[in-house]
DNA sequence: CGCCTCATTGACCTAGTTCAATTTGGGTGG
DNA sequence: CCACCCAAATTGAACTAGGTCAATGAGGCG
């Protein structure tokens, strides 16, 4: 819900108490998207934005010959198109990969919000940010990094951004995709995932069954795919 | 210089005489980085973000092996890091492949800026957010597109984003890059790049040659490239 | 129980890599 | 103007990561 979000920002910076109000003030009901529906579709005009509050949702273009390729996964907490506030219209898709209750808040909403604390201007803008960050990131998994590691690498960043919302369970996390879902991401075809995966497991790197990622040896894991979590921007900045 | 950032921001949003005031104002002098030179090293913190006023830059990240992965190319009118105004330090390096010629503008007078006038604000955030939409369609390319079809895009992307800061000379344009360079963006090997752009030649799309791409038939080369400038944000919103 | 999606595995194929040699062309010093 | 140099481009041959195709297995659920 809401106070994930609150409790990111806060992580980084401090909210007040009419701060916090004023945010949950904006955002109104919560719906619920089944899971397999586009929640935004490319190229649409868009005057409102998706917080996620519980599902686990993704970005993607698909292809003229019907193929998609994953751009991020988004998981409660996360803001999923509120870059299209300054964008107005998204350049791609967002689609619920399992049920989504989705929180929205209108785009004039938050321009009253900067307006009034001119501060959640940076805040806001901080956030989308972020996900230009784990752009690139990808852009490194699928331009440089092969096979096991980029898997390895996927599997770290998702286990960091679960825990700092709470999602994790000692070194094991529910992220419910397919191998298939996850080829997309990573641009390799299912069949390849599946002997990825293989070699994750007989390497005791970690494990994906049952929609469960299990970290058999994080420090190895994070060794294995060069995984550095700066890019995440989790930790608190000294404003 | 300047008045190139200005003209770009011109497309979208109509300026008033006093805000184009307010934004020369705010720039220092411009420095000139050599080739080669990194002008915004990864991890830094950072007090001021660079316009590029002349010459090309790119945004890389460097692995343990020592290669590096290029996530953008910069082009005058680029707000290189502007990013690191919200992000305070940035995850990648930015590197000049030409000489450059920047412009500094230090970040406590682009909060002044945007407290003067709070449009700014969303004027600049927008266009980090076209950065990131960038970043998604070069996901698109290296997770999806194969071979010529991944070069011939990346010639489309920097013939359109050449052409609105008046760049381009017909279908041709100065892109002072190395093979070895393109394939650092793409994630192929220079032997491969090399190979490619036979291709691309031998089918009459685009010939580069002397750090010059010359579209034969830009029709033909955006229908290959599954090329749609959407992404680039280039049409005036209606705001 | 039966169906349907997803996971798994094998056999074969290909886009792109690797390694290494050769060529090209612009720049520079004499 | 020429000789030389060096980075970059080009090409061939052999190799491999990952793809394709196709069959089989396994779990969840109406």
């Amino acid at each position: 819900m809401i106070e994930t979000l609150i409790a990111k920002i806060q992580q980084r910076s401090a909210l007040s108490e009419e701060e916090k109000e004023l945010l949950r003030s904006r955002m109104t009901e919560a719906v619920v998207y089944p899971a397999g529906s586009v929640m935004v579709t490319e190229g649409e005009r868009i005057r409102y934005s998706l917080l996620l509050a519980e599902g686990l949702a993704c970005r993607s273009k698909y292809m003229v010959d019907g193929a998609r390729q994953i751009m991020e996964f988004e998981i409660a907490g996360d803001f999923v198109d509120l870059h299209s506030y300054p964008l107005e219209r998204l350049d791609h898709s967002i689609t619920a990969i399992t049920d989504c209750r989705m929180i929205k808040f209108q785009h004039h909403d938050i321009s009253s919000l900067i307006e009034q604390h001119p501060r959640f201007a940076r805040i806001l803008w901080f956030m989308t940010m972020v996900d230009a960050s784990i752009h690139r990131e990808w852009l490194v998994s699928l331009g440089s990094r092969s096979g096991a590691h980029r898997v390895a690498h996927l599997f770290c960043e998702m286990f960091h951004r679960s825990r700092v919302v709470g999602l994790t369970d000692g070194l094991t996390y529910h992220f419910p995709v397919t191998q298939a879902d996850l080829g997309e991401a990573l641009g390799f075809t299912s069949v390849h995932v599946n002997r990825v995966l293989r070699e994750l497991r007989e390497r005791n790197l970690a494990t994906f069954q049952a929609k469960r990622v299990r970290i058999q040896n994080l420090e190895a894991l994070e060794e294995f795919a060069q995984f550095d979590p700066g890019y995440l921007y989790l930790q608190r900045n000294e404003h």
